[in-house]
DNA sequence: TATTTTTATGTTTACGTTAACATAGAGACA
DNA sequence: TGTCTCTATGTTAACGTAAACATAAAAATA
């Protein structure tokens, strides 16, 4: 006879204790199949005393039914990612599921690892931040046979479904307005070196759109580091001593604006009389300045919220083969800043 | 449409292919146990060719090792939680762990239902937010036998081991920097309704440190909702708009000074001498204000790591019944605002 | 050369659960 | 009253993997 390492309580012996059948436990916890009041309150009751837990990976095992969702983002040093974390992590948390995360970094190396890792858990959907993977994780999800929401992005073909917005579309209507305010010689302000995919489409529909009114782009400032406040702010230092001025910089987040501002703030440098700003997201804390920055609200919670209610919601279509883009749109904040 | 069972390939496919047993297969996947080199290249081929993913489900259920560890947290909307959550990730990942997670929202009753669920996945070890807990809690997670790591805070006693600091000493030690710089008349503002136990412990700490020194608490706002700039910006609005204002503000954390500070400097109001504020956390965006807040810096990304290797590190001693606390401690930021 | 050790592989079984099938009594209906 | 359906329970097998045990050839040692 063999020593058990962790003498947990298996369903065995609450039915030993009930004086039932193990099936019979199984059916009275699960609520699947016929069991009289009886018995169930007999079962729980049992349960209880001995202190009697679940095995998932039994459950798991042989229902082919896991109730797990797998996230994958690029980070969570950013509320961006958080919030749609959140959204995701709400909806599917409601229909009895808990997510299992990965972060990329912004590496499809690391995603393609990730993935592979993810799918290991036998989970019944994945939710993937973006549009743009590599080949081998688009094969790997496919044959994996599980349901797939990508988010954030649809400026691409998603796999089988994208929850998201176009950020060449956002991009581009920045630009239109602060063109339309008489600007005219830009800078753009980016950061994570440029691994930042969605952040570059937004800039080019911008490029895209100020060359359609002949307007110049007189430099680009991509630092590698992730975008932070500070950052902006000592970019924006940058920009606006050095002797070809600009008259807007548009940055590639609010992070990124929120530090420019704040050094416009701080240096009484007036906006848009002296510079215009402009970012993306519409993050909750520029509620709080005293000038609003102009950028783009991006409904992220939202995002997540879909892409897992479609996951894992019993009712909803599934699109297996079909490839299909929900824009959940986007809304230009005009602010004070341009 | 139904959703097919897709017949996915297992180690018994991959042996065949390979012409092996399926447990030389487990072993060339494992590296665990004596293959030879020759076998093991045909089988790893054999894998790939038909596209085989290991089920992680099977694998701990037989093994009793499950490559997870759950995480719970009150909230993923505030960033402390996030530089938590990524510290623990980054250092579970580095030994091939996952983390799994929920949320509580500050609920007690959340986080008895949240253990139990997630110690049905039978992870390696938890990691729990705060150190206090129901009694259901701490003996479910006891019975379990599995590896415990609380986080945050040290005021109490673990249930075996805590990486975290004194929020009261932290509390206290704000307020002795206020007192020593003249202040007399003071206001707490809070958030959460009070649910946030670790503020209400700083502001325990605080509120000794100045009734031993015989200055005033002039008045508490606690909103209900979680705390936000935009929260913070709108109390201290009203607080410095009533007829008996104080000399100082404590608030339950950077976010809610943040909004504060952003008042003052957007109406004119000189900090330290109309009102002096502080806060808690040294949130990294504060950098970028023209004002240094005065504030207590907390080791977020530290303590998740810590808890997070200290689990799944094989080299790691673990404390099994011996309670202990590590202190992490936290640094007094004077800045610019007392 | 004989013996032991190391390497390499195979066979059987068990992990804890649920699907599928089996059985039997209670009540409904002809 | 006999058959049929519904309810309540039990029995057996299977999910995919790794531990335990078994075996045999190759290498090391005596």
């Amino acid at each position: 006879m063999t020593i058990k390492k962790t003498a947990r309580p298996t369903m065995i012996d609450v039915a030993q204790r009930a004086g039932v059948s193990q099936m019979t436990v199984s059916r009275a916890m699960s609520g699947k199949g016929y069991v009289s009041e009886e018995v169930r309150l007999k079962v729980t009751a049992a349960a209880k005393e001995i202190g009697y837990v679940q095995n998932k990976l039994a459950h798991g095992l042989r229902s082919e039914n896991t109730q797990l969702v797998a996230v994958v983002l690029p980070t969570l040093g950013n509320s961006v990612f958080t919030d749609v974390l959140t959204g995701i992590t709400d909806a599917v948390t409601q229909h009895g599921f808990r997510p299992v995360f990965g972060v990329t970094e912004y590496s499809q190396e690391s995603e393609e690892e990730l993935v592979q890792d993810l799918l290991s858990w036998r989970p019944l959907g994945i939710v993937l931040a973006g549009i743009e993977h590599s080949e081998t994780t688009r094969k790997a999800i496919i044959a994996s046979g599980i349901r797939v929401a990508e988010i954030m992005d649809i400026d691409n073909s998603p796999i089988s479904i994208a929850f998201g917005l176009s950020h060449k579309a956002a991009g581009k209507k920045t630009a239109e307005y602060m063109l339309s305010k008489g600007h005219r010689r830009f800078v753009y302000v980016g950061s994570q070196g440029g691994k930042d995919l969605r952040a570059l489409k937004r800039f080019e529909g911008f490029l895209e759109a100020i060359n359609e009114e002949g307007a110049t782009l007189i430099s680009t400032e991509i630092s590698t580091l992730p975008s932070s406040l500070a950052g902006g702010l000592r970019t924006t230092e940058q920009i606006l001593s050095a002797a070809d001025k600009p008259d807007a910089i548009y940055y590639a987040n609010d992070d990124l604006a929120a530090g420019g501002l704040m050094y416009c703030i701080s240096n009484g440098i007036r906006t848009p009389e002296d510079i215009a700003l402009a970012g993306f997201n519409a993050l909750p804390f520029l509620d709080a300045f005293p000038i609003q920055l102009t950028t783009i609200r991006t409904p992220r919670y939202e995002m997540g919220w879909q892409a897992g209610k479609y996951l894992v919601d019993p009712n909803h279509t599934h699109y297996a083969s079909e490839q299909r883009c929900i824009d959940v749109g986007f809304e230009l904040i005009t602010g004070d800043t341009c």
